[in-house]
RNA sequence: GGGCGCUUAGCUCAGCUGGUUCAGAGCGUCUGCCUUACAAGCAGAGGGUCGGGGGUUCGAAUCCCUCAGCGCCCACCA
């Protein structure tokens, strides 16, 4: 077989993931062994793959195949989200282009062209994912919108209507002006805005003084119903039961108590604007204080402001200024910085404001989900998000479920023509509540569904379940089987948007949680830790750098840069050395695949010894790896197998056992190396599919649909902890005698004599570094030769004779540096161990550990002494 | 304003409930090598008073206090 000296990973990944699907390798279904399961966060349908999904959809991959290397029956289920507000936008914005307005179409007509852009762009998400390896069984693909799901959320609504914990209200909401919808807490996100704060003169009826308040919003005015003032507030004394003028509007409000307003803030005196917002809607609703909107809901001036009617509330804010300033009524305007709430979605300054709308209750949903994640029923990795969760929960307030959008499942409300309203799930299911509600026949006609879509969130919060359908058919195999599921891996962003919430319905209608795990990853940055984003140009391209260093390359890129929970500062360079490390596995098997073999060979005992040792170190390291999977340290089980493959086997193992040049491997040798090969290639699968599947079929005649995925892991063996022990100093060795030969100039050609002082504990090892340093004799000698160079492995005492290369100077120079270093550190022991406190207090291993040091060092200060003096006698 | 977390080699990080896994890893750097698996490589080497200060202890990177810097989350101070 000819194999090129580097790796071509772009002919190979197309090959096995269609070989993968073909072959229907992802495909899961219920049966007699324990589930696996993955319900991937469902990215948004319109979405194009970017850097934060290739880590997230990366370490599920490594999960679920490392699942199904352990025998689990492991299932992956795609799909995607409809982003209500997203994707409406965007829609919105290619209607635009086109010349057509929202505002012009029916409900139907909208729908219809958002059901287009979702065909067009639906899904490229998932495609994209096949390029990195996702070993998803995409026959299950679910789309937050489709019928199944759609049921759900539905049958949902109307259920927790029944059950009391869904209403309609006028409250203060967040309103998007842009998107022209409320939104959720959790959708406002602040930043910190430098703006001023404006000092307005109110006059004080029935005197020529003035009220002053301090307000970053005076184009609200026209809205004030009252001014505040703290009942404690003496200074204010002379405002109690007045009434004052609100600037150039020219009404007059009352001035009302409230211990709610600050003293020390700005002038003390708070101007009471309950229609805009949300603590002066709080005073507004305790004082009974009428509430004015001038808000049109695109955040122009409505008619009820009564002046600047229909200009922008920003272009507002500068006119008022002037005209205040102009009628002497601004006193000054100072500089500020506050905190402004912005829409998650469009990023425009969200408006508090008021408007009926559908909420759930929280608190009894809340308690369940608590507990469980503070008991560790549910568990957190890292399990610092446990803080952050407890908090919002405790703390967590009814969640506003309506927006003022189509794209997104109908709110089932029906309204009826004599007022009110019956919630069902079909319109014929309402019908008949109407009918029932009534008392009279009615025609479906004759009610008008509700026209807001539900939060996104909704739908999302029950994917866990509704995937498998356990809503509409509770209790049905795949979700008996599949639910809880296993193991979610997300990011912290959204820990309240869904974490939490599914938590919620796993418990309310599952009665059970809807995950045992849940890995956090970071936020991907660059490698100078900015967040990586498209004005800053510095995100790449994910399927660029896959055609630049391969899947498998790119994966390693990701997880070498991925400790849990940390954020991760992405480097190309990471990716390279993911693919550099396909290279080295690639040529590694082009080595052994090269050998040719002599069955009636015998096995050279170095090989013999080679193999005992690295069967130990592999199984030294598989648990070590187990025990990192345990706790999703999947960067350090990566780094663990990355080194095991190119020190331990490439660097050692095989150069032990490699036949010199021409020569055939013995047939032992030959198949205990290409087991080691396949071992070490199916615990590396998980982290790169493509190579291992490429060569694990190489390494044997494999029956068509035969794939690594499906090959065991083995049963890890008890590691051989004293071999392991003695090889690590014949490494020592090795590499002394290496560096001296470097440090000394002496070609690997010319062979060396090595002498072992007093006793040659390695002797058992004597035919590895025979074959590692070309020596051409071992001899245990009582003192060094003369013209010899010693050097220390542990405590054991070698030499190599140099011959007139020996530079005696420099080597009394080292020699000496190093004795006195050894006996200022046996002088340290000395000083613990004559310490009695430390003697009566340590525990007895700790002073055995000591003793053993003060013997150690006083052995190598002896030895060091003696060569010392041989050198200075032979000069 | 509250809460959480971080600061260890040039860079990115690991070091769990104090003591040979104690000062580590990878990358980078330096030196020597085109040695027929791999220069996307091989062999070797150097590099940190564990952010500053104080304390507890026989013993501190590890526990406590304090200062400094950084990051994140939450919060209605106009």
């Amino acid at each position: 077989m000819e194999l090129s000296s580097k790796y071509d990973p772009s002919e190979v990944e197309s090959k096995w993931y269609k070989y993968w699907l073909d072959h229907k390798l992802f495909a899961s279904r219920p049966d007699n062994r324990k589930p696996y399961t993955v319900v991937i966060p469902p990215p948004n349908v319109t979405g194009v793959l970017h850097m934060g999904h290739m880590l997230n959809n990366t370490i599920q991959d490594i999960l679920v195949r490392r699942a199904r290397l352990k025998g689990l029956n492991a299932c992956w289920v795609p799909g995607t989200d409809h982003a209500s507000i997203a994707t409406e936008a965007k829609v919105v914005a290619k209607l635009a282009a086109a010349g057509i307005k929202k505002t012009d179409l029916s409900r139907d007509e909208f729908l219809t062209h958002a059901w287009e852009w979702t065909r067009e762009h639906g899904g490229i998400i998932l495609k994209q994912l096949r390029r990195l390896g996702a070993s998803c069984d995409w026959d299950r693909t679910g789309f937050t919108m489709d019928d199944v799901r759609s049921r759900s959320v539905i049958k949902v609504f109307v259920d927790l209507y029944d059950k009391g914990l869904i209403y309609r209200g006028v409250r203060m909401v967040n309103w998007d002006p842009k998107a022209l919808t409320a939104v959720s807490d959790e959708e406002v996100v602040y930043k910190e805005e430098h703006g001023k704060l404006y000092y307005l003169k109110y006059k004080i009826v029935g005197s020529d003084d003035y009220a002053v308040v301090a307000t970053t919003r005076p184009e609200t005015i026209m809205g004030d119903t009252a001014m505040c003032i703290n009942p404690n507030d003496a200074t204010k004394a002379h405002l109690r039961g007045k009434r004052v003028i609100v600037p150039l509007v020219g009404r007059e409000i009352p001035v009302i108590e409230d211990e709610y307003v600050d003293m020390e803030f700005g002038t003390g005196c708070l101007k009471v604007t309950p229609a805009h917002d949300v603590n002066d809607y709080m005073l507004g609703e305790k004082h009974g204080l009428p509430s004015i909107d001038i808000f049109n809901d695109n955040g122009t001036l409505s008619e009820a402001a009564g002046m600047y009617v229909g200009m922008d509330r920003f272009d507002v804010r500068k006119q008022i200024v002037k005209d205040l300033d102009a009628a002497g009524l601004l006193l000054k305007a100072e500089d500020y910085t506050n905190k402004v709430g912005y829409s998650e979605r469009t990023n425009v300054v969200i408006e508090p404001k008021l408007s009926m709308q559908w909420f759930l209750k929280m608190k009894d949903l809340a308690r369940p989900a608590l507990d469980a994640v503070m008991d560790d029923e549910v568990k957190f990795y890292p399990a610092k998000y446990k803080n952050t969760y407890r908090y919002w929960m405790e703390n967590i307030k009814d969640w506003c479920i309506s927006r003022q959008l189509w794209w997104g499942h109908r709110i089932p409300a029906y309204y009826l023509p004599e007022g009110g309203f019956v919630v069902a799930e079909t319109p014929e299911a309402a019908l008949a509540k109407a009918e029932a509600k009534t008392g009279r026949k009615m025609d479906i006609s004759e009610l008008r569904q509700d026209d807001d879509a539900l939060d996104t969130w909704f739908s999302s919060w029950l994917w866990p379940i509704s995937l498998f359908d356990g809503i509409n058919k509770p209790g049905n195999e795949e979700i008996n089987y599949y639910y809880p599921t296993t193991d979610l891996v997300t990011g912290p962003d959204i820990i309240f948007f869904w974490v939490a919430r599914m938590i919620m319905a796993g418990f309310e209608f599952m009665g059970d949680k809807p995950f045992e795990n849940v890995y956090f990853t970071g936020i991907v940055r660059d490698k100078i830790g900015r967040k990586m984003s498209k004005s800053l140009g510095n995100s790449p391209d994910p399927l660029d750098l896959i055609d630049k260093f391969g899947a498998d390359g790119v994966r390693m890129g990701m997880m070498l840069s991925a400790p849990a929970g940390n954020d991760i500062l992405f480097d190309e360079a990471l990716c390279e050395q993911g693919r550099n490390f396909c290279n080295k596995i690639w040529n590694a098997f082009r080595l052994v695949k090269g050998w040719t073999v002599d069955d009636a060979a015998e096995q050279p005992l170095q090989a013999k010894m080679a193999a005992d040792w690295f069967a130990s170190k592999l199984d030294a390291t598989a648990a070590e790896v187990e025990d990192l999977f345990s706790k999703y340290r999947l960067s350090e089980a990566i780094m663990a197998l990355y080194r095991l493959f190119w020190d331990e086997f490439s660097s050692w193992y095989l150069e032990i056992v490699k036949p010199a040049y021409g020569c055939p491997v013995d047939g032992v040798t030959y198949r205990a190396t290409l087991d080691f090969f396949n071992r070490l290639l199916v615990q590396l699968h998980p982290f790169m599919p493509f190579i291992t599947e490429e060569l694990w079929q190489h390494i044997a005649d494999r029956a068509d649909g035969e794939s690594i995925m499906y090959a065991p892991l083995q049963a890890i063996g008890q590691p051989d902890a004293k071999l392991l022990e003695s090889f690590e100093l014949v490494k020592q060795l090795v590499t002394s005698v290496r560096s001296i030969r470097l440090q000394k100039n002496i070609p690997a050609k010319d062979a060396l004599e090595l002498q072992a002082v007093g006793e040659d504990k390695l002797s058992a090892f004597e035919v590895v570094v025979r074959k590692l340093c070309n020596l051409s004799s071992v001899t245990v000698v009582e003192a060094k030769s003369d013209t010899a160079i010693s050097f220390l492995v542990g405590t054991s005492e070698y030499a190599i004779s140099l011959g007139d290369k020996l530079d005696v100077e420099t080597e009394i120079r080292k020699l000496e540096t190093d004795l006195q270093y050894q006996e200022g550190f046996l002088q340290s022991v000395m000083k613990k161990l004559s310490n009695s406190k430390f003697v009566d207090n340590a525990p007895a291993a700790v002073i055995d550990r000591e003793r053993k040091k003060q013997s150690d060092a006083e052995s190598k200060i002896a030895s060091i002494k003696e060569s010392l003096a041989a050198l200075r006698g032979g000069k």
